[in-house]
RNA sequence: GGUGGAGUGGCCGAGAGGCGAGGCAACGGCCUGCAAAGCCGUGUACACGGGUUCAAAUCCCGUCUCCACCUCCA
């Protein structure tokens, strides 16, 4: 089976075929940097990140161009009531926004473009729709005139002109249709500028998208995406202005399912934002990936802490068969195939649920057979684990999350002083002194160190 | 009003005409000095009402509830 994705434009699963063979064009909306980012929104880079790293694991050379907003109403408004120039409230939450995708192991994109840094890219595109007949400028402002395009404009929301209602944001009087809609804004007392062949201004919300992705992945390219409550207007309006200015722009329109608290939508103006500092107090963020990355991207995803807690407690259990399998086995092979099941899994629109349950399946055999000291065996379940568990970004032994996970650079010495322990409790063990031995498990337990008993002898690790 | 989507066992969450994905919890067992971890076993769920079919959670018709978008949004 070849890669298939869900395409929003044709609202069909399709087998994907890029545009150049060998290499997959992926554009990301990422954030518009008015707030730090919740649950949400590093939902969506994860889901992608998976995509990301599954093409790569295919064999694609994947360029991956995933964007930053960093001028829009709010920023000026939030600006504004700090009292601050709005480059700081972008700046800072911009900031928030790569530590987050970061610390939830989200690779970096292959190019990070700002909205403010590509005017010139926008102007040479109005320029274009303005020749074309698509667009016009009007006291100050620049307008896409929707009736000029209008058998097309809505094709990727299947949504018909006349059943739209009037767009409310501008009290423009001096747009031809009160559905076309701003690709620039003009001047405003106390708002940023840059100087336009027709007045200065700031960019639309729309525009900068559409002058980034063809700049960095080419007029025609594979993917974009984003999350479902982008579709309309903001993908719409890229699609329209792009192909209205002869581009041929995205072939395949993906997008993720809403983080929902109880039935409502996550949403930096609902202020029903859960932020990322919060949530990893509750669980490490291998385990947060764990539970954003599990159900299908597309699907809706009802937050709970008991279904959070309950996603930690099963990455747990593979993490602890990467864990005791390491212990024994201790050159793991990169390049070992995948399970056959997980690999159709994800090449059917990323099936993410499927594939992880490929992965507790390879991980009940491998704690077989690290039960019946089977090393070879164990040693090719742990490579399959392993691999699996990259592409899901999720391996526990990997640099990313080796150095958040619960071994820390006092590991040695630690031990050390455990195993003096250890080696008492076995003695007491030895004389059938269980009171001593239990009390000795006990204070360890108390130090928040965890003993297990196998046929090898005893283990430990660090509890949480 | 228009467009798209959802309702699955105690819980989370896949699937999409026949065989109970997977995980969590619970219970029983094996292992263990006792634990822990692990393994084995136990559950007959698909919003509701009709229909099609040898067979429906899955297809068709109708109904209810909820969500998203049509306004800033991942």
């Amino acid at each position: 089976m070849s890669l298939h994705l869900y395409d929003t434009s044709v609202r069909t699963v399709r087998e994907f075929v890029p545009v150049e063979p060998g290499r997959a064009s992926i554009y990301l909306c990422g954030a518009t940097v008015q707030a730090p980012p919740h649950i949400g929104h590093i939902r969506s880079g994860v889901n992608f990140d998976v995509l990301r790293r599954w093409m790569t694991r295919s064999g694609y050379e994947v360029n991956f161009c995933r964007n930053v907003t960093d001028i829009d109403d709010k920023i000026i408004r939030v600006a504004a009531t700090e009292e601050v120039p709005w480059f700081v409230i972008a700046e800072r939450n911009q900031r928030a926004f790569t530590w987050a995708y970061e610390v939830l192991g989200c690779l970096p994109p292959t190019v990070e473009p700002r909205a403010t840094g590509h005017v010139p890219e926008m102007i040479e595109l109005m320029e274009r729709l303005i020749a074309a007949g698509h667009a016009y400028a009007a006291d100050g402002d620049v307008y896409f005139d929707v009736m000029s395009y209008a058998d097309q404009y809505g094709s990727l929301s299947n949504q018909k002109l006349e059943n739209m209602r009037a767009a409310g944001d501008t009290e423009a009087d001096c747009k031809r249709d009160s559905r076309d809609f701003a690709l620039w804004k003009g001047e405003k007392p106390g708002e940023p500028t840059w100087p336009t062949p027709w007045g200065r201004g700031r960019p639309g919300w729309h525009l900068e998208c559409s002058a980034m992705a063809t700049k960095y992945l080419g007029s025609t390219f594979d993917i974009h995406g984003g999350g479902v409550d982008l579709i309309f207007p903001h993908h719409e309006n890229e699609l329209t202005q792009s192909q209205a200015a002869g581009d041929g722009f995205a072939r395949y329109w993906m997008h993720n399912g809403m983080l929902k608290i109880g039935a409502e939508k996550m949403s930096k103006s609902l202020g029903n934002s859960l932020l990322i500092p919060e949530v990893i107090k509750k669980v490490r963020p291998v385990e947060l990936r764990y539970y954003l990355a599990a159900p299908h991207y597309r699907s809706p995803i009802e937050y709970s802490e008991e279904a959070l807690f309950e996603a930690a407690t099963a990455y747990q259990r593979i993490e602890g068969f990467v864990t005791r399998a390491a212990e024994v086995i201790h050159d793991v092979d990169a390049h070992a195939p995948l399970p056959q099941a997980f690999s159709d899994a994800l090449d059917d629109d990323l099936a993410t649920s499927q594939a992880l349950a490929v992965v507790h399946e390879v991980v009940r055999e491998g704690n077989v057979a690290l039960a019946q000291g089977n090393k070879e065996q164990v040693a090719r379940l742990l490579a399959e684990t392993q691999n699996m568990l990259d592409v899901l970004g999720l391996d526990p032994r990997s640099e990313q999350w080796r150095s958040s996970s619960r071994d820390t650079g006092m590991r040695a010495t630690v031990d050390a002083l455990v195993t003096v322990a250890l080696e008492q409790r076995q003695a007491a063990r030895a004389r059938k002194d269980f009171a001593a031995a239990d009390s000795i498990r006990d204070q360890l337990a108390d130090a928040g160190i965890h003993v297990e008993d196998t046929p090898q002898g005893p283990r430990w690790e660090l509890s949480r």
